[in-house]
DNA sequence: TTGTAAGCGTTATCAT
DNA sequence: ATGATAACGCTTACAA
């Protein structure tokens, strides 16, 4: 690594600034992490020399000494996808200010990946961690349980928390989106589903339940995949669904992607929406609002996730009791033009 | 933090395993770290053990005796960014199976934020080190001159490297889809930009130039907002140049996302594209394939570039000479029905 | 309120 | 090929 600018001068360390100001090393120590022990005079010198010294702590030192780093590790599924990307601003945002560091760990829907990463972190002793999902496995869950930081698990909500818990059912947001759907008089209502998650999995559950009560449960009407959501797919299950069956006349989509998918393949068929055929999407993205016809959609507050999750996390830190350990954030059916209902003559699709 | 679960059994250390073995600690640590300078009795004995009692190195402990730490630090404006997302699948994707990790950091667009960051990250010894972009601030460069490990640039490449880029000339990419527009007939090309960040800046010099050199240009036709894009912005922005002029018959909007809002306006006030409007994206997000129609855009090599920023990182770790430091990974005009030209008749848009 | 001494777990250096 | 010893820079525990 040579480079061709002057190396920096050595390194200040606490001894460095102790000796300047005439005080002990652990003294200044104490004047970063707890001023309040020292003295105001000595703190007010120790401060001055900090700064004039340029004095910045080593947090490798730090750990080793302490035990403890000031990281808050996040592990994700994906980065890719819209909804981690709104939890993590959250996140971020909600962290600024605060003297901690977020560590971001991308699992990318492996459980194996998962659970190394969980080594990894837990190995640097962060002072707290946010997984996503419930459904950790068995090692991961172990792992988690041992864990001597507080812990935080986003997305969903259950009844067993590793330690806390903010999010939502989704079974009970699918299971209203499809009541939102048969209100509006839509009756073969299909579901379209991509990646199989967990999640994407309680929303199918929350699907059949409603769809059994209401007596409209066909089966030929649940379409999905293992691959991941994207526009083009969204096109390509109503397709698929369509050769199944032209007995439809509305679709419930785990996603946004796939409903904007499903939208532009209507648009091509000259399939009308919301006259012939409802759609209703998941997630609430922004373009809903905008698309043509605005798309209905099931808005979760994953900013909102995001911030809770790190607030739970300092409280704990701090030592503050927690009063609701599982915080279930809810959700809103967002009602636009693509569910209002079936043209009145006939409720049927043209061909 | 009180647990039910009982603690683990106490941390195997380094010691441990020699004991165990009859060793002393650094040739436990040699056969983690060089095991070629062990003999192989020694090395599998070790081996065994380090397996057995489930010994894994503390990094703390690590990063403060070597002074380096197994951390490639990734610097990111946005984590809610397709084009980001992309990049960051690049990185992952390369760096699996390595002995490296991955540490996010993220700008949120501020140069502020970065200088930060970079001293956070700087100050955990990192083995290398990739940045967004190539206009740091005077402060942000003096660090990463300073610095100790491989530095890669990515998205833009320049004259002045710290130390390595890749990516792509905006300004040239940009052009290039204007010529496009300009050779399918278009005319009156708009420009609708936002969050006006350097690439976008550079687009814009791009489109400014060949508008310039065909004689086209009118500075009328240029819309541009500090305001994060999004698919909502696309339609404001197309509303505010049409009520600027209805001269106009197409548009390069900065991202596709404007590109898809822009889409979804036309598609309200019957404006057909390509007929009466061209519309031009950027980044080729994949649902522009899907649109309807399908919407032209320059496809850049996001994923590419992530892979490549390691790939460059980890040769240099490792010694090896370096051929290109500025690596230019180019663009694609992707041309799709969205800018199949005028309709032959009148080249105006109906009002 | 301040200081002393003893680690924290690993690796670099220098011996053997 | 292996080991003894001294860092690495900080904090904890205890003392004064």
């Amino acid at each position: 690594m040579d480079r061709e600018i002057p190396k920096l001068a050595k390194k200040i360390k606490l001894a460095d600034v102790a000796e300047a100001v005439g005080v002990s090393a652990i003294t200044v120590s104490r004047v970063l992490r707890k001023p309040e022990l020292v003295s105001e005079s000595v703190r007010l010198r120790v401060t001055e020399a900090v700064a004039r010294l340029g004095y910045v702590p080593d947090p490798a030192a730090r750990a080793l000494a302490s035990a403890r780093t000031d990281v808050l590790g996040v592990l994700i599924p994906s980065v890719t996808n819209n909804v981690f990307s709104s939890v993590l601003r959250g996140i971020y945002n909600r962290v600024e200010g605060l003297p901690f560091n977020i560590q971001l760990g991308n699992t990318r829907y492996s459980v194996l990946e998962e659970e190394r990463l969980l080594d990894v972190f837990l190995r640097q002793r962060p002072s707290g961690l946010i997984v996503s999902g419930i459904d950790q496995s068995a090692r991961s869950k172990a792992l988690l349980r041992q864990a001597d930081c507080p812990i935080v698990q986003i997305m969903e909500i259950g009844d067993d928390p590793v330690d806390m818990m903010v999010g939502l059912s989704h079974r009970d947001a699918a299971g209203a989106a499809i009541r939102h759907l048969q209100a509006r008089g839509y009756r073969r209502i299909a579901f379209l589903g991509a990646r199989m998650d967990p999640r994407t999995r309680s929303r199918l559950v929350g699907y059949e339940q409603v769809m059994k009560e209401i007596g409209l449960l066909d089966e030929r009407l649940i379409v999905t995949t293992p691959r991941a959501s994207t526009v083009t797919l969204g096109c390509e299950l109503l397709i698929e669904l369509l050769s199944r069956t032209t007995e439809v006349d509305a679709v419930f989509c785990n996603n946004d992607d796939l409903a904007i998918g499903v939208l532009f393949e209507c648009q091509r068929r000259r399939i009308s929406v919301p006259d012939d055929f409802g759609i209703c999407g998941f997630n609430d993205l922004e373009m809903m609002a905008v698309a043509n016809p605005p798309l209905t959609s099931v808005r979760t507050n994953r900013e909102e996730m995001g911030r809770r999750a790190i607030e739970m996390l300092i409280a704990r830190i701090a030592g503050e009791p927690i009063d609701e350990p599982v915080v279930d954030l809810g959700f809103e059916i967002v009602a636009r033009h693509s569910t209002a209902g079936l043209r009145p003559r006939e409720a049927r699709r043209r061909p």
